[in-house]
DNA sequence: AGCTACTTACCGATCGTTCAGTAACGATAT
DNA sequence: ATATCGTTACTGAACGATCGGTAAGTAGCT
């Protein structure tokens, strides 16, 4: 086997074209982030079984065989980009505000800080959320994602045990729909446009617990 | 061309086997309902494209060209799973209860058509929800789809301006958290289970049009 | 006989992947 | 200063597998 780079760990650039003479050896590499941003993109618009490693290299300006001499393949790729993904929202879990405080106020932070990830990394989150779960890799991205999930139910319940949400609603139920509301935003949420990321995640927060009705 | 079924107009079942001597012809066809049935759930767990008509004929039990007897490709598969859908969706415009009342109670009726859709045609729907818009047909769909939304929008619009929805967000991101919210329902809920089509769309309502904080 | 509903065999195109060769560089030896 | 070497980063051609779709023949029925 080949295996050179050992299928390139994380997506920290390396270096961009152009420079030269710093210590390296060899002639100057491409920069993984840019093929992952790249393949992130194409996997988005055909889907990931529909994207040719061929059209890939295409709008690199490369061939297909120069993508795997730095990755070990597809799946590789996919892999990449859905770490990156999942490993944001995770990282909205760890934070300091999503552990103290009273449930609500915990469980709005989540709500924020998982906004934010969906429009700071959105074509990331976009693959992550249509996966179909149909190889290994897709597989265990889903199983993170569950894990993110039950972690949120696990602060609704709290938020309705002291008394700040409704429990009428099955707690399950409650979860999905909100993060039904929230993983919406890949579907037509465009940077650049008047609505901000900080405007969006006050409206989000502003519909899900005060709801649509004028109170 | 062969084309010998005209592209197999409407959904409607033709027969199922095990019958004979009523009037017809030659063999006994297949039920195109049928086929039709097992193509969408098998583009739902594959995708579109990564589904190929050989696994759709193993699933039938006959052989691929006996699906292109039927249908004058994988296409028009695609395209009459779409029209079935997006058919139910705005058959839910149509009704009297859409039109009259005031804007609030039109908008909520809507809600509740829409959920009730969702649960139906489930899997036709979760195909519709997931297009990427590629192909002109998908781009067709993605266009009535559209104009549902639009539909919808105004619907939102007028119970702003009676002042029963709250005005302080913009018509047009309400309408679409309204909807991740209420579309997410195909990533989720199976019928079968503890919760029946009818409390889904009330805890939908109350969620959205309600909020998740306790009053 | 005449029609429907297939089956078997095959087509060219494209898929992900591999492989042998090589161009571009820094480092080292002469 | 030049030649050589080792390493990186590729290129171009080809692989077997599978894709959507077709052509020709045939079994089952009235």
């Amino acid at each position: 086997m080949t295996d050179p780079a050992a299928t390139a760990e994380a997506a920290a650039a390396s270096s961009s074209r152009g420079r030269s003479g710093n210590g390296r050896v060899g002639r100057e590499p491409y920069d993984i982030a840019a093929v992952l941003d790249i393949a992130v993109s194409a996997f988005n618009e055909f889907g990931y079984d529909a994207t040719s490693i061929s059209i890939l290299a295409e709008r690199l300006g490369t061939s297909k065989s120069a993508i795997y001499y730095h990755v070990s393949g597809k799946e590789d790729l996919l892999r990449l980009a859905l770490d990156r993904a999942i490993g944001g929202l995770e990282a909205v879990l760890q934070l300091e505000e999503a552990s103290v405080g009273n449930a609500e106020a915990r469980l709005q932070f989540v709500v924020r800080g998982a906004v934010r990830v969906l429009v700071d990394d959105l074509p990331y989150v976009t693959l992550l959320l249509r996966l179909r779960g149909n190889t290994e890799i897709e597989r265990e991205a889903l199983e993170r994602r569950r894990t993110f999930d039950h972690a949120v139910a696990i602060l609704v319940d709290e938020a309705r045990a002291e008394g700040s949400l409704r429990a009428d609603i099955d707690a399950r139920t409650t979860t999905r729909l909100l993060f039904g509301m929230i993983n919406s935003i890949v579907d037509w949420y465009r940077s650049g446009g008047a609505l901000t990321r900080e405007q969006l995640a006050d409206d989000v927060i502003a519909v899900a617990f005060g709801g649509l009705e004028r109170r």
